[in-house]
DNA sequence: CGGCTTTGACCTGCGC
DNA sequence: GCGCAGGTCAAAGCCG
């Protein structure tokens, strides 16, 4: 399957196969992330060492355990996230249940800061077509350290817990702003007693009338964590190109957010730029959901899966995009493997 | 000119 | 009822 994966971004993609191959499409530099480097592994690959059998214990230095790790019932896997205490990198492992052979590590994934070593490790054996992680347990993981809340005036709000992006990724005054595909909207800020951060509000600007809304603070114990807490739901698929790009030209190009310094890479990639890229991966995402949305009235990349609730560096939420576009590509070629299950980051193994 | 941020004012829920 | 703290509004200004 990973090679028909591969094989499909070399034939069926074309050009943007040929561009996120070339590393430009994530924005990082062509020394951290070279186009040699990007392949997908041959040869399953065991991470972490082999010789850590239980999740329960300690993942041992360099990874310290962010959280326990669960267990999905129906797949069978167990996942957990770990970070990367020397470089402060947070990186999440998904492994299937120990059988007494240490469990097999299937997948790890970047999730920000550092220097992207590769977009996706897919260490499945060839033609894996099980454990897809089930859309429970991947929201459970959203969760984090934190649980979901109910507000006073008892809408439902969740409550994300995520690495702080570096210092030089923020605001003059030091506050930080995810990065994400949504369009959002700041419409406050308020000091929270308490607290030495404020806190701030933001509205999804992505469609009129949507009462999307989440508020960013600091976390008070952790200064290094920012705790994002999501109100009501989007009512609508992702954000067009066109708006996403509006909020997401003027916040990052003006406000340099980025962990690997947008402005001092190279415009042009070997194949195209990094915006181009972007885009040609925006209009896919946005292609895909508006017909999911059309289908079903439900987003292709649901709320849970929402890059808001997983990722905060933009180079990592794109390389996810792309796998998930080519997921779905394969769901859609062949749709007997797959019935009508929900489409999942994690799953790229139908 | 549209969409964004900023920021003081105003509104609302809650505890006392 | 009152005061506090959090949440939202909206005018002004900025930016591409």
């Amino acid at each position: 399957m990973r090679d028909y994966i591969w094989q499909r971004m070399e034939n069926d993609q074309g050009e943007l196969a040929d561009v996120v191959r070339a590393g430009g499409w994530v924005g990082a530099s062509s020394t951290a992330f070279p186009a040699s480097d990007w392949q997908l592994p041959s040869e399953p690959v065991v991470f972490p060492p082999a010789s850590i059998k239980d999740s329960s214990s300690d993942l041992g230095d360099p990874f310290t355990k962010l959280c326990d790790p669960l267990i999905d019932e129906l797949s069978g896997i167990e996942f957990f996230k770990t970070r990367e205490t020397m470089a402060g990198q947070v990186k999440m492992v998904i492994k299937e249940r120990d059988c007494g052979d240490g469990g097999r590590f299937i997948s790890q994934k970047s999730l920000m800061g550092g220097e992207i070593k590769k977009p996706f490790d897919i260490i499945s054996p060839e033609g894996d077509k099980s454990s897809p992680l089930s859309p429970v347990m991947a929201g459970e993981m959203m969760k984090n350290e934190q649980t979901s809340s109910v507000s006073r005036k008892n809408e439902a709000k969740k409550v994300v817990c995520i690495p702080a992006p570096a210092a030089a990724c923020g605001r003059p005054g030091g506050e930080v702003v995810p990065c994400d595909l949504w369009a959002w909207r700041k419409y406050g800020q308020k000091p929270i007693k308490g607290s030495p951060h404020p806190r701030v509000y933001y509205r999804c600007s992505s469609s009129k009338g949507c009462s999307a809304r989440k508020q960013v603070e600091r976390s008070r114990t952790d200064p290094d964590m920012l705790v994002i807490t999501y109100t009501y739901e989007h009512n609508h698929p992702w954000p067009t190109q066109r708006n996403a790009l509006a909020g997401f030209t003027r916040s990052q190009t003006s406000k340099n957010c980025s962990t690997r310094n947008l402005k001092e890479e190279p415009k042009e990639t070997t194949r195209c730029s990094a915006a181009s890229v972007k885009q040609e991966v925006k209009e896919v995402v946005d292609k895909a959901n508006d017909q999911a949305f059309q289908r079903s009235r439900e987003p292709l990349i649901s709320e849970q899966y929402h890059p808001d609730n997983f990722f905060t560096d933009m180079s990592v939420l794109e390389a996810d995009t792309v796998n998930l576009i080519f997921s779905k590509e394969l769901t859609e070629t062949k749709p007997e493997e797959n019935g009508d299950k929900a489409l999942d980051p994690f799953n790229m193994f139908y």
